[in-house]
RNA sequence: GCCGCCUUAGCUCAGUUGGUCAGAGCAACCGCCUUGUAAGCGGUAGGUCGUCGGUUCGACUCCGACAGGCGGCUCCA
């Protein structure tokens, strides 16, 4: 670099695109980090500029966002601690300790004041500061300063809040007068100007745990959420509400699947007609596929006396999360909470040879789990679920295999519903804490089997340490449902602890007395759980093999009842399920009912179809075919049942198959 | 469990500073209309305003506890 020549000058000489929507200069250092590009002068020709609106030149909007709205909360509210405040995914969030919580009314002032700091186009400037200055500045910033004292003892996470190197201050300079409105600890990088910030909006207050922990005071937390333009910014906001729509819990009630009265208590859901159907359509089907891998079915009761969850360790780590336990005939019983502790039992209820391994057993078992009152949430979340609960009971050496047709069958059966774009997250032990059981040479053993058949995969695989069950490591299968958003499906755990605490073994070929390991896997998770996920990814629109009413009858007026009465017989004749909407209503309105409980396929029938011995073929999406003969609608009907079409029926996409050559008027 | 907010008919919501403010739409039920692709018309019924306690001459409205919900945090075998 020559004399003089600034970094800028150097990355425009080599041709690096230093603009954007916002304008911000930031780079990329040899290390992977952000950083201002005042930062690092002497690698400039080494560095990499960021896009404005890439994910990491939106973080920089966001984390500049975030320091707006934290200069307004300290001008609204003198006196207001700071905690830390970063980017996050699609917007940023600071925590405060104020004097009151935060009130909606609060929320719209910060956001008043933030857009006259935005518009005042105030210069964020990097400052690199000593530790000891930092401390002085920030004499009255508890939380800070807690986080200076971090970056000199510890490592990692914490460290690279307030910079890994020396500390920097940023401070908000005037633009007139270039005098300091504002400062803050932080390792940037920033934009040059708050003017930079083109659409924010405030969401929601909420509480959070001072660095994450409940040990410690509870900050408020403002969330925020920031883009590179105003349209960005609406479209985020309309993604929001087509989620919202989706929200199982309100279409559980539109669509009368389900619901939690409060006379049965939190978390435990109630399934209605339609919402049988889903369970049983779900099982069934699930069932089936069990079969097919191998699996057999047992049976096991809803509690057992307390000594069985010692026997498998589960008591007393999880005794605060299971229902407490019921004195009968000198003993205590317990809710189950998981099934695995019982399959353990039917293993062990006889000898085993080498020969039966791997055993697969399976069951739809129900648990109870005491989940603490502020994490209910609908059907994701419950304290009555019923898990489609597996164990393969093999020798070590199957255990690779076993695990890798696990992991395919659960992809397979997933991307039966639509579900195909998948990571894998791989949950391990966290050896600082004493939650987990068993040797380190087991843990290591078992995570580099579960590791290995996770890589082999070829899907993106994301470590989650610390993430593991007591009794050993697991693997599990992340979705991305219709809109993007990611949901923990499947599990697939091995676990050498069970077996041992409950002495399982095989004779082995030798004849000598082996112990088995032991591989828990749920594809559902949990039917309520999975019901929950398929309905947002759904939108409540399920695939016609699911719709608890897949076709439903709708006379033009009550002189076709008995016609469509008729086609509904010879539908429910092949197995599916129908209805015939004879209601006093206007057929406009029936069609508008049926529309919006989604209900796949409409049968309408007026006196010319009657006459014709045919119907109106309307599909869920609006799209239409007429004059379609009877027999040839059953017979689309059952196909795409039966074929289990994944997209929703449309006339574009199935009209060619069997549209009759006679079918020129419609 | 923690923090904040919320709870009025089956559902979605109105209810001004505590004093005819207990209402609307949808759903339900009963009539009339016999209807051609997303709401025909009329009527009836339905709520001790989440529960319990307190303040007050008087509480849906104010206070407290509890229950349930929502948003987060923490947790998730």
């Amino acid at each position: 670099m020559a004399a003089g020549e600034t970094a800028l000058d150097a990355l425009r000489e080599a041709g690096v695109e230093l603009t954007g929507a916002q304008g911000a200069v930031v780079v990329r250092d040899p290390d992977g980090v952000l950083r201002d590009l005042e930062w690092a002068p002497d690698t400039a020709t080494d560095v990499e500029a960021v896009a404005a609106e890439s994910p990491d030149g939106l973080a920089v909007l966001r984390h500049s966002a975030a320091h707006a709205m934290a200069q307004a909360v300290q001008e609204l509210f003198p006196g207001t601690l700071l905690g830390i405040g970063p980017p996050i995914e699609d917007g940023f969030y600071y925590d405060f300790l104020p004097d009151r919580p935060f009130t909606p009314e609060d929320l719209a002032a910060i956001e008043k004041k933030m857009g006259e700091i935005i518009k005042a186009g105030q210069r964020f400037h990097r400052r690199p500061i000593d530790d000891d200055q930092a401390r002085m500045e920030l004499a009255h910033e508890k939380f800070k300063l807690e986080l200076i004292g971090l970056k000199s003892t510890a490592s990692g996470e914490e460290a690279t809040e307030v910079g890994a190197g020396g500390l920097t201050m940023y401070d908000n300079l005037d633009a007139k007068t270039g005098e300091r409105v504002w400062t803050d600890l932080c390792r940037g990088p920033h934009l040059p100007s708050t003017r930079r910030i083109p659409a924010v909006k405030l969401m929601r207050s909420a509480a959070a745990y001072w660095r994450g922990s409940e040990k410690n005071p509870q900050l408020q937390r403002i969330y925020g959420t920031a883009w590179a333009s105003r349209d960005d910014l609406k479209a985020y906001l309309t993604r929001l509400e087509e989620a919202a729509k989706r929200d199982h819990r309100k279409l559980g009630v539109e669509l009368d699947l389900f619901s939690f009265p409060d006379e049965l208590g939190s978390g435990l859901a109630i399934f209605h007609p339609k919402g049988g159907i889903l369970r049983r359509e779900l099982e069934g089907y699930v069932r089936q596929r069990h079969i097919d891998e191998g699996f057999e079915f047992v049976n096991t009761p809803h509690i057992s006396k307390d000594g069985l969850f010692h026997t498998s360790g589960h008591l007393p780590y999880y005794s605060d999360t299971m229902f407490p336990p019921m004195q009968l005939e000198g003993s205590e019983y317990r809710l189950k909470a998981m099934n695995c502790p019982m399959h353990n039992l039917i293993y062990a209820s006889r000898g085993r040879s080498y020969r039966e391994l791997p055993l697969r057993l399976f069951e739809f078992g129900s648990v109870y789990r005491y989940e603490m009152s502020g994490v209910v949430h609908g059907l994701t979340r419950v304290r009555g679920l019923t898990m489609d609960d597996s164990h393969s009971y093999c020798t070590p050496e199957q255990a690779p295999d076993e695990i890798r047709k696990l992991l395919n069958f659960i992809l397979g059966l997933l991307r039966d519903f639509g579900l195909d774009d998948f990571y894998l997250e791989l949950s391990t032990r966290d050896p600082a804490s004493d939650k987990f059981i068993g040797s380190d040479e087991d843990w290591a053993s078992a995570t580099k089997v579960l590791e290995d058949t996770a890589v082999a995969s070829g899907l993106e695989l994301v470590p989650d340490p610390g993430g593991a069950a007591y009794y050993g490591p697991k693997i599990s299968v992340q979705a991305r449902d219709a809109i993007g958003r990611t949901w923990q499906m499947s599990t697939v755990q091995l676990d050498f602890n069970q077996p041992a605490r409950f002495e399982l073994e095989y004779q082995a070929a030798d004849g000598s007395r082996q112990q088995p390991v032991m591989i828990h896997s749920a594809k559902f998770g949990s039917i309520e759980r999975f019901i929950g996920v398929l309905t947002e990814h759904y939108a409540g629109a399920f695939p016609a093999w699911l719709s608890p009413v897949q076709v439903i009858g709708i006379p033009i007026s009550s002189e076709q009842n008995d016609y469509l009465a008729d086609v509904a017989a010879q539908l429910r004749a092949r197995g599916l399920r129908v209805e015939v909407d004879t209601s006093d209503e206007r057929m406009q309105k029936k069609i508008r009912t049926a529309q919006k409980s989604k209900v796949p396929f409409m049968l309408i029938a007026g006196a010319t179809d009657v006459e014709a011995g045919a119907v109106s073929f309307r599909y869920r999406d609006g799209s239409q075919r007429n004059g379609i003969p009877i027999a040839q609608a059953i017979d689309e009907v059952a196909d795409i049942v039966a074929r289990r079409v994944n997209e929703s029926p449309s006339a574009e996409h199935y009209a060619p198959a069997v549209e009759p050559a006679t079918s020129e008027e419609s």
